[in-house]
DNA sequence: TTTTTTTCCGACTAAACCAGACAGAAAAGG
DNA sequence: CCTTTTCTGTCTGGTTTAGTCGGAAAAAAA
């Protein structure tokens, strides 16, 4: 049960775009440098996010990646779904999943655990915004209160 | 990010053991057979479960398996563990991870975030027990509160 | 004592997935 | 033009997953 590196790539790379946000446009180059990611892998994971509409991108010189929205307006959900697809920790639990794929889907006595603790883990990730990630006020989010769980 | 199928059937054989306790040692066999999970696979994540202590064995005609306690001192999380490994997100979130593997583990801005959601995870797995889960009143657990975050 | 039933153990394998590399096409600016 | 960048598909080596298989060891029954 673990992130892989392509969140934590992605991650990287939406926070060090909601840095520079609001000055221009920053290459995959650049990013890929100052968060030490493999150049050709990150180009992939940006793809992602653009086709996830998270970020957008620049052609041409002088061209790069940036934000969508404000850093305050993208949660670290939208960037793990963007580059690691949906959010669940079953695969019947995934919004695509056609139930007659699984014989014994409704007698299967943990997929009730395994759907409140998969929503519980995504609204956590979707509190959190970029903002508060890159600017590393993380206590900010993290003190905040759960939301009702009854 | 999902459960693997060692979670999910370590998790069937262990509400099986569960709704037997008390009569005796149930066979992998029989397991398999009710849980519908592949017998040779089953013997290997039952020997996982034997080797974290959560389950004993009795060997020789009439033997099989039996949980280690009672059905209500043992928490999904200790299953999961005992299958899948320690819970982290990250590796080096792990209890085992040599910190100098890692070379700029503390300016890893998301670290902490996964650090927490790791734990959470973690704590709603052990607030839940085997007990719970095999009478299938996973509400009471459920709607249990959390226990303070900030 | 032999047979049967079970767990125990290590090794093996096919398929999937992960973490990338690579070659080139398509924009866009100078 | 040429350069810089994104864009796209394809390929690959390594690891993990999800199992299988053959047999050893223990214990009860015959």
């Amino acid at each position: 049960m673990r992130l892989s590196s392509r969140g934590r790539y992605g991650l990287q790379a939406a926070c060090e775009l909601a840095l520079q946000h609001g000055m221009g446009p920053v290459s995959a180059r650049v990013i890929s440098e100052r968060r030490n990611v493999p150049p050709a892998y990150l180009e992939q994971l940006l793809r992602k996010m653009r086709l996830a509409g998270v970020v957008v991108s620049v052609r041409g010189p002088g061209g790069g990646y940036l934000l969508a929205r404000q850093p305050e307006q993208i949660s670290l959900g939208d960037i793990v779904r963007a580059v690691e697809g949906p959010i669940a920790l079953l695969e019947c639990l995934e919004p695509s999943f056609a139930p007659d794929e699984c014989d014994n889907m409704f007698d299967c006595v943990a997929r009730a655990v395994w759907k409140r603790l998969g929503k519980e883990l995504e609204g956590m990730l979707d509190e959190i915004t970029l903002k508060e990630l890159s600017e590393d006020r993380l206590d900010i989010c993290l003190c905040r209160p759960t939301r009702g769980r009854g």
